[in-house]
RNA sequence: GCGGGAGUAGCUCAGCUGGUAGAGCGACAGCCUUCCAAGCUGUAGGUCGCGAGUUCGAACCUCGUCUCCCGCUCCA
C-alpha cells in the first residue's frame, strides 16, 4: 500500500494538488464539459476568493505601502507597433522544424542560414547568397512546405542525429492575433499583449506628467496576458491565459542597480511573507539575458516538480522607452530637477504570475499530517494559508439544530459577514464540518454550544492546530480581524 | 511536437481470456447526537472521455480523436 502511494506520488508529483484543487472548488479545468481545453483553467468558488486576496495584497503592497508607485489598468489590445517596437513581433514567431530521429528542434530558417554560411567558407560565396535568397522568398511567401524541401535539397542533417528525417516545418506565433474593425485586411490585425508591461510603458509619460510623478517612482498594474506557449504543462504553471502582477520602476540612468538590489530582496520578503516555505524559496540568476536586460533573476519556488520561476526582476535598462521613441517619434523623457538633465528612465521591472503565486501558495499549504494515537490514528489533511488570504475567514457551526443554538450562531454570522468572508453550516456533524473547513483553509472555526446560552461565549477553533479556546461573542471581529489583517504582512516587508 | 502512461459516479478506484457496470468515501433528505470526516434509514448520480470499426454482443479488441500526467524539446 505504502509502496503503491509513493510509486504514485512520484509519477505524478501534482496528482494530489490538481485532485484537490479540483475537488475542493479552487480550479476547474477551463470547458471540462467540451473534454477541456488545453493549457486553459478556470478558478472555483473558493479559488477565486484566494486568487483575488493574493492580488490585492501584492496591490496594496505596492500602490499603497508606496507612495511613489500608482497603478494602471491598460487595455489587452494594442497598437500593433507596440509588439514590433518591444521586439517580440519578431522575436516570438520563428518556423520551427524537428528531428524525428534526435527529437532535437530547429529554427528552420537558422539551419539553411547555416548552411548558406558553410557555402559561403567553402568558397562558394554565389551559391551561399543564392540559397539565402531562395529561403528569403518562401519565408516571404510563407510557404513552409518548399523550406522544408528546400532543407532536404540541401541535405542539410540533425547534427545530433544525422539524419534528416524532418518533420513538417511549423510557423510558432507565440502572440495570438485577432481582428480588430469588420474588414478583415491585414491592417487590422492586432495581437492579444503577450506582457502587460508595455501598457506601463506606452503610458509613461500620461501617467507622470498627469500624477506629477517624480523620479524614481513606478507603476503597478495587474493583468491578463496570452501566449501561445509551444508546450503548456504542469497544470497552471504554464497557462496560454495568464495573470501578471507588474510593476515597472522608472529610475535615472546608473542608479538602477541599487534599485535592483533592493526590489530583489523586497520581492522576496512578500513571498515569504505571504506564508511560502523559505528553504522553498530560492535566486536564480539568468546567465543568458534577454535583449532588453541588463540584470535579471528569478525568484523560484520549490514546487512538486521542481524549483520554478513565480517571479522576475529584471533590469531593463532604458531598451523599452528608447524603443517606443524610435517608433513612435515621441520624446519618451523626463526632465530631473536635481541633476538638470533631460534622459530617457532606466527601468527595474519586478513580473510576478499572479497563477504562480497562487500554485505555489497552493502547494505550500496543501499538508497532511498523522493525528490522534493507537486505533484513532488518521490522517488529516488541510489548507494551511495564511489567513490573510485564506478564501473564507471564518464558519459559524451550531454544535446542533436545535435548542436555539442555530439562531444564537445566525446572530453572529450576519454580525461577522459585512467585515468577513464568512460560511454559516448547521447540517451535520461537527466533525464532519471542521474537516470540511480545514479542506479549503477557513483559519477559524466559530462553535455554538449550550454555554453560550447562558454566558454568550463560543469556542473558536483554530485550523493548524484544532486547538479550541472559549471567548465572549464579541470579541470575535477583534481577533479574526487582527488574524486577517494584511498589516501582519505588509509590517513584514 | 516526439516518446511513454492514463481517462469507469463528485473523489479514490475495482471490473479475469468480450456477455450492455460495482465498492468505499462524499453529496442530498430524515432520525440520532453538547466538539473533530461517528451511527442508523433512505435518495440521487455513470450511454465506462468522444467517434468509428470488428463482433450475435464492446468498459474490455482495432483505428482515429480530445484531455490529463511524466520525460525530452521550447520558453520576452
Amino acid at each position: 500500500m505504502a509502496s503503491k502511494n509513493k510509486k504514485t506520488q512520484e509519477d505524478n508529483p501534482l496528482k494530489n494538488v490538481i485532485a484537490h484543487a479540483k475537488e475542493y472548488g479552487f480550479i476547474f479545468q477551463s470547458s471540462e464539459v467540451y473534454d477541456g481545453l488545453q493549457a486553459v483553467y478556470d478558478y472555483g468558488q473558493y479559488g477565486v476568493e484566494l486568487k483575488n486576496n493574493i492580488k490585492k495584497l501584492w496591490w496594496q503592497s505596492m500602490v499603497q505601502l508606496n507612495d511613489n508607485i500608482v497603478g494602471v489598468d491598460s487595455a489587452i489590445f494594442m497598437h500593433p507597433t507596440v509588439w514590433k517596437a518591444s521586439g517580440h513581433v519578431d522575436g516570438f514567431s520563428d518556423p520551427l522544424v524537428d528531428n524525428k530521429d534526435s527529437q532535437k528542434r530547429y529554427r528552420a530558417d537558422v539551419l539553411v542560414e547555416d548552411k548558406a554560411a558553410e557555402y559561403v567558407k567553402a568558397g562558394e560565396p554565389e551559391k551561399g547568397k543564392a540559397l539565402e535568397q531562395k529561403l528569403g522568398a518562401l519565408l516571404e511567401a510563407e510557404d513552409l512546405e518548399a523550406v522544408r524541401q528546400l532543407i532536404i535539397d540541401e541535405e542539410i542533417v540533425c547534427p545530433v542525429s544525422g539524419t534528416d528525417n524532418w518533420t513538417d516545418v511549423r510557423q510558432f506565433n507565440l502572440m495570438f492575433s485577432t481582428e480588430v474593425g469588420s474588414v478583415a485586411d491585414e491592417s487590422s490585425t492586432i495581437y492579444l499583449r503577450p506582457e502587460t508591461a508595455q501598457g506601463i510603458f506606452v503610458n509613461f509619460l500620461n501617467v507622470q506628467k498627469t500624477g506629477r510623478m517624480k523620479i524614481p517612482f513606478g507603476i503597478a498594474q495587474i493583468g491578463k496576458a496570452f501566449r501561445n506557449e509551444i508546450v503548456a504543462r504542469q497544470f497552471t504553471f504554464r497557462m496560454r491565459e495568464f495573470e501578471q502582477m507588474e510593476m515597472q520602476f522608472f529610475v535615472r540612468p546608473g542608479t538602477e542597480m541599487e534599485w535592483y538590489e533592493q526590489w530583489k530582496e523586497t520581492r522576496m520578503k512578500w513571498h515569504k511573507a505571504l506564508g511560502l516555505d523559505a528553504e522553498k524559496l530560492q535566486y536564480h540568476d539568468h546567465e543568458k539575458l534577454a535583449h532588453y536586460a541588463n540584470a535579471a533573476v528569478d525568484i523560484e519556488y520549490e514546487f512538486p516538480f521542481g524549483f520554478k520561476e513565480i517571479e522576475g526582476i529584471h533590469s531593463r535598462s532604458d531598451f523599452d522607452l528608447t524603443q517606443h521613441q524610435e517608433f513612435s517619434k515621441k520624446k519618451q523623457q523626463y526632465f530631473d530637477d536635481e541633476v538638470k538633465q533631460n534622459y530617457v528612465p532606466y527601468v527595474v521591472e519586478t513580473s510576478v504570475g499572479a497563477d504562480r503565486s497562487f500554485l505555489a501558495t497552493f502547494c505550500n499549504a496543501l499538508t497532511t499530517e498523522t493525528v490522534g494515537e493507537g486505533e484513532k490514528q488518521k490522517e488529516r489533511t488541510f489548507l494551511k494559508l495564511h489567513p490573510a488570504i485564506a478564501p473564507v475567514k471564518a464558519a459559524i457551526l451550531p454544535l446542533n439544530k436545535k435548542d436555539g443554538l442555530p439562531e444564537i450562531a445566525q446572530e453572529i454570522f450576519e454580525d461577522l459577514k459585512y467585515d468577513f468572508n464568512c460560511i454559516y453550516e448547521e447540517k451535520q456533524t461537527i466533525g464532519k464540518r471542521y474537516t470540511r473547513q480545514d479542506l479549503i483553509g477557513t483559519p477559524f472555526c466559530i462553535a455554538i454550544d449550550y454555554q453560550t446560552l447562558e454566558d454568550q461565549t463560543v469556542t473558536i477553533r483554530h485550523r493548524d492546530t484544532m486547538e479550541q479556546e472559549r471567548v465572549h461573542k464579541d470579541e470575535l471581529a477583534g481577533i479574526i480581524g487582527n488574524a486577517v489583517s494584511f498589516k501582519n504582512i505588509f509590517k513584514q516587508l
